[in-house]
DNA sequence: TCTACATTTCGTCAAATAACGAAATGAGAG
DNA sequence: CTCTCATTTCGTTATTTGACGAAATGTAGA
């Protein structure tokens, strides 16, 4: 019952879900992510973190960066979740001006 | 996606999840929800209304009472979302208890 | 070792949340 | 119409949340 109020609780905050929809495109680091959401590092961290524990992600150290792609497992209500994701908020404005932020961050070289 | 965020939080409370998993044997009242889940009458409502504002549940009032029910149209996200939730909890020992609690107070006659 | 830099943790603040009791609302019964 | 009673709304309070900047952490490279 809490493990279930708290994934949803994971998932009830906007940037948050930007952060999923972000993900579904390739892993990303904290920088990336920020420099999308315009959000301060610290917090774009804490977002993640949330995330992290609902088991939606997981984090990779690669260098000085950190990793996170969308994780395959998490709990026990995660998967059907993530699948329900994937297929809404396709066409979102704000999750698309995102993506197209991040396509122009690629070029742009950020963190590095 | 704040329409998105709004219904996964409307689902980031304990007590709303007991509502929803009590709803699914019948529409029930609001003093019989209040019964079950041993919180004040105003704090019910409260809850019964942001399920209601997320699409999850409609009311319908008849004679004194006012009986909610889990509701079939709701957005664009519920429709999956109860599916999920029609099949999560079933083992839950709050929703079984809330599910004894609530047989026996039918047999109580509460509230008329 | 020392420096640079990506990320996390900490401390703080404003706003949102969940709870309660009291007061207001509204419908049925007398 | 008035009384009763189920429910909602209002006002308050304690806790949680989301944001930020500053400080701490940790790793790569000089």
């Amino acid at each position: 019952m809490n493990q279930l109020s708290q994934t949803f609780k994971s998932l009830s905050d906007p940037n948050r879900l930007r952060i999923l929809k972000l993900l579904e495109s390739r892993p990303l680091c904290v920088c990336e992510i920020t420099e999308v959401l315009q959000l301060a590092t610290s917090t774009v961290s804490k977002h993640l973190t949330i995330l992290r524990g609902a088991g939606f992600i997981t984090d990779r150290k690669q260098g000085k960066w950190v990793y996170y792609q969308l994780s395959s497992k998490g709990n026990l209500y995660t998967p059907a979740l993530q699948s329900l994701l994937r297929d809404w908020l396709t066409a979102d404005r704000q999750v698309q001006a995102d993506m197209d932020s991040l396509s122009n961050i690629q070029t742009k070289n950020l963190c590095n």
